[in-house]
DNA sequence: TTGCTCCTCACGTCACGTGAGGTGGC
DNA sequence: TTGCTCCTCACGTCACGTGAGGTGGC
């Protein structure tokens, strides 16, 4: 019979390790001194021991270690549990390569730029929305700019500030096209539906429901509107660097609008749903 | 302006996790109301959200994602912590891979076996001990038996209790030899030395230095001391299937002797010193 | 006024490490 | 008797999640 120190040494792991397995009752003394609480352990514990050491090396919990130590556990518990592990290594893993590429990525930014100033891009999943809109073909951006402002001063008034959330922009245009934008632009609403809106005799804002979005990467725009397209380069990048491809639409939040004199301080998130390229 | 509930949605994380790191000064809202607590985002604090939560993906901690935000930290200072969580990235891959293949065996034997009953090795390392021993050529497996016997009966008599540790046997034969074992017998150390102890007119326990040794792979052998040839081959088989070689002398460390009536309770600890196969 | 949102504690997580303060064993 | 070893609390770790109990805002 060993003293928890000599036993200490002998496995080599710390008194305090012994003793949280035995509180945890993965493995007691074989005796304990009932007046002092002196633990005393038997070599033939030491098998015993190693196999926990092993099991826990696997990534396991000390729980489920004693669920495997337990006799009475059927090997196709023991299989399923096993089985559960190895798929979250195997996860595991590649999340480690894929972090350690963009490590690497930043790595090289400080080498070629002296510093980070990447934009950061960001996966997210959307639910689906409600979305009161209205689609249109617009000859330039400053008509689309112009038709934000408007729907932004006019449709609050129109059914109530309680349920509108941010404005959002959906561009539909296939391509990039200077002279024909076709977006279609309204309120993401956050509670029950409202209402169709009049806008005048032309146009009509109306509600239908925004799909949801399992991934979407998003990057966040700040300042002049115009200069969004160095946003768009930079979530372009990413998305192709990063093996994924564009398989939807793509939205515009508007967080901050480009108000009178503080163009600058706009802020608007720019959304491209993508899936993984095989 | 946004209330925590509304900047939470938009980011997609938590109003706890935005408190937290409002706490930990990571992001602090732009206007705290002071008679009510009540926290006010801009959206231009969307950005910074984003960084942290990219940079924290990379598995840095919150500080080392506070000082890599910290407009006063050195293109150096970051390089050297990106290398450094480069580094552990790299091993942690490593260590998964092994852990991956580790599992595998272990399902392996569920299916082959339906059950798990390799005997578990363990690594360790050891360090430099005082070995108070005999060395000599011995005939048979009796032969070692008696002279452990008789050194566990008469050496405590002369030298007292107080240091002895463990008895260990170092194989000194470089194969297995059925006729002649060459091995050293004596006891480790725990404190500072003894002298010598003289056994009989031939026979003299000296003290030497047994070597520390950095990575020893041990496993703990239960039961007749004759059986040991089963751990044995476990080990063996345990060391090649992983890579590793046998660097040095096999060492067996006594830690129940097989006395007389208990020879299936014996305990005793085989270790080989390994190193990695390139 | 009634929900809804926000606030601040404070505990829980997981597997121990690290003292503090006190006692047993040779 | 004096070190050395062992004991039991109890806090700390890391980045939040999850209530509890109470208040602000429209």
């Amino acid at each position: 019979m060993f003293r928890i120190g000599e036993f200490s040494k002998i496995a080599q792991v710390s008194g305090r390790l012994l003793r949280y397995y035995d509180e945890f009752g993965l493995l007691s003394p074989q005796y304990t001194d009932p007046q002092t609480g002196y633990r005393y352990y038997s070599a033939q514990q030491l098998p015993r021991l190693n196999r926990i050491l092993v099991l826990k090396e696997l990534g396991l919990s000390l729980e489920q270690v004693a669920t495997l130590l337990d006799q009475d556990t059927s090997s196709d518990e023991i299989r399923g549990m096993l089985t559960l592990r190895k798929a979250q290594i195997e996860q595991s893993v590649q999340e480690e390569i894929e972090r350690l590429r963009r490590v690497e990525v930043r790595l090289n930014q400080l080498d070629t730029q002296g510093q980070i100033q990447e934009l950061d891009v960001v996966l997210k999943s959307v639910p689906a929305q409600q979305f009161l809109s209205l689609r249109e073909v617009l000859p330039d951006m400053e008509a689309v700019r112009r038709l934000v402002l408007r729907i932004y001063t006019t449709v609050p008034g129109m059914v109530g500030q309680h349920n509108l959330g941010n404005i959002a922009v959906v561009i539909h245009s296939p391509m990039y096209d200077p002279e024909a934008f076709d977006v279609e632009i309204g309120y993401l609403l956050t509670g029950k539906a409202s209402k169709s809106v009049r806008l005048s005799e032309e146009r009509m804002l109306t509600i239908r429901e925004l799909e949801a979005v399992s991934t979407i990467a998003t990057i966040a725009h700040v300042g002049r509107v115009s200069d969004r397209h160095q946003s768009y380069g930079a979530l372009g990048n990413w998305v192709e660097q990063n093996n994924w491809q564009i398989v939807g639409l793509g939205r515009e939040i508007l967080m901050q609008l480009p108000l009178q004199g503080k163009e600058e301080e706009a802020v608007m998130e720019i959304q491209l749903p993508v899936s993984k390229v095989d």
